[in-house]
DNA sequence: CGACGTGTTGATTCCTGTCAATACTCGTGG
DNA sequence: CCACGAGTATTGACAGGAATCAACACGTCG
């Protein structure tokens, strides 16, 4: 059924692809230890929710891999994204007994994940894990604020430009060839795009055909899009800087 | 000019009116020691910038009294507050070098401040700070998510009677009588109240005016706003439940 | 094939932004 | 005392951008 148990994904924590990023970056290996025993693996197909707004979280997790979505509802049904989770996220908040936020699996998500408690002692015990955490709650408090310029100052068409270029920075970041144009998978439907962007999926789909319009993008397929001038796209953000982006 | 060293405004730590909720709330008597040797006090008068995005950030600071925004401005001047701080809320990020936000007095703001070399070796070295430091982090990365679905989802009407909600209720825990009505002091101007919520400033006196014409609240002067009924403005948040506010 | 999920496009409405005029408060100085 | 000006706030007229309502296209899967 939902978050079914995985036997073993990885020998150990030392062959784990998330190992230098995630929450467990700095452990020495006898914090690995103490962490492996408190860890098990779960697996969300698509769409299932991994918790429920309310629910009492028995853990919290690293993303392995997959893509999962932190969404807020209204009681009439407007939905607002309010975090991306990608491999090495982190999810769920020590010291608190029940979730916040809706989670949702976008594809299939593995959670590396940490019963609650025995996690929380660890924090109080072993200083790296709660530095790392810290580092990383103060990078997605950043991460928070900027998005909050973008919700309230942008207008639909830097939402939509703004949303690309990160994507298309994470790839990049990832290794691929940016040389002449870049090219991403967006890993969101629609629906999903306006709900992070506090828009429409009508819109969305609007600006997304303008953008192409004016050539600062160009599909292939509904999902891919093909960035032949980076610093077009950038241009068309409202951002001032490049973000870094460029070398 | 800006930001004089103020001589001492406390005896020390132990008479510290934020001494038991900002980041050295956890600290036992040694370690309020070491943070002592590492502090100074600095005041802003309202309106002074405290540091400019981009700014060298020698120090991270506790705000001990007055308040101040967090805000962030995109070329073309549009503006957005991505926070407000308050005395006990904790100001800058260890580990990075430059600012980057502009925070900014709204009155009279007396900053409690900290080296950030030795603040940030205390981090590795001093496991309370770090772990209050995560508790306050984790805490502003929630409101800067609730603040993320009312900058892309609710309306003008529901992001003004939020604001003044969220005001309310904070002058309410700190001690205020609430039998029969409410009565709080905005602390920002219209302009800022508009930063704040992603609207304009004419948008914002327009549905203040309309919350009045509605007696949802009443208006004693420009900024102290009565509120006879917290249940009717609650009704006009747009939020499901009451937060917590009501016992 | 038909149903369903996803995405695009069009017509129209309406909320909020923009531009503009006016009022109110509070100092300062004649 | 009042005039003056700066900063703040209110209100009106109007325009525009995004939401809403609706129709239709495309691909997949039963």
């Amino acid at each position: 059924m939902r978050g079914a148990t995985t036997p073993e994904l990885f020998d150990s924590c030392s062959s784990c692809p998330i190992r230098h990023r995630a929450v467990c970056a700095r452990c020495e290996p006898d914090e690995l230890d103490q962490l492996e025993d408190i860890k098990y693996y779960r697996t969300f197909e698509a769409g299932q929710p991994i918790v429920w707004a309310g629910d009492r979280m028995e853990f919290v997790a690293s993303v392995v891999a997959g893509v999962a979505t932190l969404t807020q509802t209204m009681e009439d049904g407007r939905r607002q994204m309010v975090g991306l989770l990608l491999p090495s996220d982190f999810v769920g908040r020590p010291g608190r007994e029940t979730a916040k936020f809706d989670v949702t699996a976008v594809n299939t998500v593995t959670l590396c994940c940490f019963r609650r408690k025995p996690f929380e002692h660890m924090l109080e015990t072993t200083p790296h894990v709660a530095q790392r955490l810290l580092e990383m709650a103060l990078d997605e408090l950043d991460a928070a604020r900027e998005w909050m310029l973008l919700l309230g100052r942008k207008t639909a068409r830097e939402k939509i430009a703004s949303l690309i270029a990160i994507i298309a920075r994470r790839a990049s970041i990832d290794g691929a060839d940016t040389t002449d144009g870049v090219s991403v998978e967006l890993p969101l439907t629609r629906e999903a795009m306006s709900d992070y962007l506090g828009l429409t999926l009508e819109t969305v789909s609007r600006q997304i055909s303008a953008l192409k319009k004016d050539s600062v993008i160009l599909l292939d397929g509904n999902r891919r899009v093909l960035i032949p001038d980076m610093r077009a796209l950038l241009d068309e953000t409202g951002d001032d800087d490049d973000g870094g982006m460029l070398n």
